[in-house]
DNA sequence: GGGCAACGAGAACGATCGTTCTCTACGGTA
DNA sequence: TACCGTAGAGAACGATCGTTCTCGTTGCCC
């Protein structure tokens, strides 16, 4: 086991735990039991806790947001492509282990400044602009975006906290009167 | 100094400390320092920091509704109702030490089930009941309720972590928009 | 005024945290 | 085969946590 490889088990083993029961609920010794990877070896991966924390974070945005794109490149359509946003979402919220947003969940661990809340933030910054490209192919206002993200955190918010599944679908129908709201009607005089 | 003021002291202080720093990250000391009550009388008042964290979450939840409310309720019109929420939201927002909702921050820091996520889903479920107070007041589809609160709910995570100002007022001309959309029109054949 | 119950201040306790150190075992090279 | 740098396993360390205990003092009732 090289050094890649083992930098990789225990990103792995945080990610999961950190991610079920919150990353101050996790010590390191539990991180170390679940990847197998000796505690010595463990620190110089990541030098300290805070640095794990971030990369996990940092992997999880990438991730999410991949396979949100995915998902919506299988569309063409620009307006079947906002509204596949939350086909996606909902599949996430019916996955097994499903917690909400990592990045909210952390934010409320850490006070602000921190780490950990810049990388929150420019996560969400991330799908600000993803929904951006989304809606800058539809004749619409530009107000649309932000209204997206306000309905997607709020679903998220929903979906865990609330445990509602229907988070996904409400917030897709609050989205699509939106979309209908905000097209420029071109038969206007 | 009774044992009514000194557990109001200490939940004063831990209201503060929780709030701004998270519940994990404030010790039992900083409370006992923070209030002036020393540790005996603090536990005798709360057996542990699991009630004191519930007695200030539960607390919180009471306030917040009180304030939400009283403010919609100098007005009149229902749809002016509605629209009150989000210009409340905008006054919280703007006001110093602002840093999102203590129940959604609550959540990230325990896993589920625990006691806090339990008091988390009765406080978003209460704030869901009276939304369907309010919409029942219009001639609206059933729906909007649930689409308010998931504006909601988005315009405190938007304002909070990415630190939009202006979260509440998309929050709130989206669900203007919604409100006209979901409106049944009389007019109609 | 004397005895007693309750109090405040803070030390103490056991547990657990993140991190480092020790010690033993081993593998490659002359 | 002798040597040496590195690895793994886990004890150890200092800090901090939630909670309890000690102890000197105070105030109240008879």
């Amino acid at each position: 086991m090289d050094h890649d490889e083992a930098a990789l088990r225990v990103l792995d083993a945080a990610d999961a735990l950190f991610y079920e029961r919150g990353v101050q609920a996790v010590g390191m010794d539990a991180i170390r039991a679940a990847s197998g990877v000796p505690f010595k070896r463990l620190y110089r991966c990541y030098p300290s806790k805070e640095h794990l924390v971030a990369e996990y974070l940092r992997r999880r945005d990438r991730r999410w947001r991949r396979r949100m794109a995915d998902f919506v490149d299988e569309r063409t359509d620009p307006a079947e492509r906002v509204l596949a946003v939350f086909d996606w979402l909902g599949r996430w919220f019916a996955e097994p282990g499903f917690r909400g947003c990592a990045f909210v969940n952390s934010f409320g661990e850490f006070g602000t400044p921190s780490v950990v809340a810049d990388i929150a933030r420019e996560h969400k910054d991330a799908l600000r602009h993803y929904l951006d490209g989304l809606v800058a192919c539809l004749p619409v206002d530009a107000r649309l975006a932000e209204e997206l993200l306000l309905l997607i955190d709020g679903a998220i918010v929903s979906a865990s906290i609330m445990r509602n599944p229907n988070a996904a679908d409400s917030a897709r129908a609050a989205a699509s009167a939106l979309l209908v709201a905000r097209t420029a009607r071109s038969t206007a005089p």
